[in-house]
DNA sequence: TGCTGTGAAAGCGTTCACAGCG
DNA sequence: CGCTGTGAACGCTTTCACAGCA
């Protein structure tokens, strides 16, 4: 289990994480926090399964990509496990986080808590805006985006979060990309174009909210279909 | 095509759009707002599917879930595609959203601009802090979290964003639920515990960034071993 | 005995090639 | 002839049952 595909260079490199897998193990290192913080020292799958949503043996699937890091008829030590997760996920590492956007989402974000630890730290924060520019937030002063490049050159920062208009993500994504951040999450509501070699994902809530709300339509619509057909059977 | 699984209450019920679809739909209509604020009157799949990021046997595929609404040959008429997609989503019903937190994340989602428009109105927006309470953002005056259940009765509100810190999110969860919400984004970073008839979706900044920390630890590893495979090669 | 780790099967989602109309 | 609509094949996820250790 667990080889990597070359002589492996140091670190040992996993062999591709499945996305969804990717995704639940970001929950479980959260559970593991928790029950770290409040001082438990092993679980069982059925017991972190409960606490991430998932049933178990999905989280047990998940885990087995990693290696076998429990103890057969014991469960798993919260902490090892929680290391371990996170070396996977490249949390060792620390990530420089270069904010493009200072309007509330931008600042919402900036003083985000779980970022500052888990080894991401926001190094710079950027605003078009005269009126925002130089502005403090949390430990730090908002900078020109006029100044992007150099900001990001000098801020060493080497992940970016775009919490700006639509009308001008793109542009600013670009810039980004020429600087050389190739990791950038987006929350702007507009389709980036970026080349493949940059990692590029996207938070959308009005994508989340439409689909809200066709659920909500469906369980209206078959609610009065079923109170139609109680009419006609009586 | 396009059968009800029931005599059909009025509007047609479509048979389960795949969440997958569902999600790249939402892309879809945006595309095709864009288009017509343009003035396109008519798109082929082709050039749709380049505009929103997927290419066009998929989204061909997508739209077969809700019917034929293209002319072979020619392509989709926007505006009409539009309203079909606006319809199988539920949009045409008015969305009455209550955000519970008026933090800066909270601010920010009552100022969203893709918000007013397609079919969602925010009713209310709530806090706990004194400070906040009573301030305005935007239409909107900031409500005493405290009489959340009135508020939601008043407002009708039919939907809940939930922008409020990890620790109070589960109860104020559970207070949206009592008083009648069935569908809710939550922004809190924890697992939220919802009864089955309850729709919730999460988004979750974390993740996202952890999920982009490890596509770059790999990029970088594999970088290196390339350039280890490099020196031990010349 | 208890709980982890995992192959094998079932279920979804995506891709593709092409049939079907205008 | 062009572009849509779709069945069938493929690949990825999830589920499950149970083999494997402590």
């Amino acid at each position: 289990m667990s080889t990597s595909e070359e002589p492996a260079p140091a670190g040992v490199v996993h062999r591709h994480i499945p996305p969804a897998s990717l995704a639940r193990l970001t929950i479980y290192l959260r559970a593991l926090g928790a029950l770290l913080a409040d001082g438990v020292e092993r679980v069982s799958s059925d017991e972190l399964a409960e606490a991430a949503g998932v049933n178990s043996p999905k989280l047990r699937k998940d885990l087995s990509y990693l290696g076998s890091y429990g103890t057969r008829g014991v469960g798993y030590e919260v902490s090892y496990l929680s290391d371990q997760i996170s070396a996977a996920l490249g949390l060792t590492r620390n990530w420089r986080v270069a904010i493009v956007g200072a309007g509330h989402l931008g600042k919402a974000l900036a003083g985000y808590p779980g970022f500052g630890s888990r080894g991401f730290e926001v190094v710079a924060l950027l605003d078009a805006d005269q009126m925002v520019i130089g502005q403090e937030v949390g430990w730090l002063r908002v900078s020109p985006v006029k100044d992007l490049e150099g900001v990001v050159q000098r801020t060493r920062a080497n992940m970016a979060v775009l919490s700006v208009p639509a009308d001008v993500a793109q542009e600013l994504c670009d810039r980004l990309i020429e600087s050389g951040i190739t990791s950038i999450l987006s929350f702007a509501p507009v389709v980036l174009q970026v080349p493949d070699h940059v990692q590029l994902r996207k938070v959308d809530m009005a994508t989340e909210l439409q689909i809200l709300a066709y659920h909500a339509q469906r369980a209206q619509a078959s609610e009065i279909a079923a109170k139609a057909r109680a009419r006609l059977g009586t």
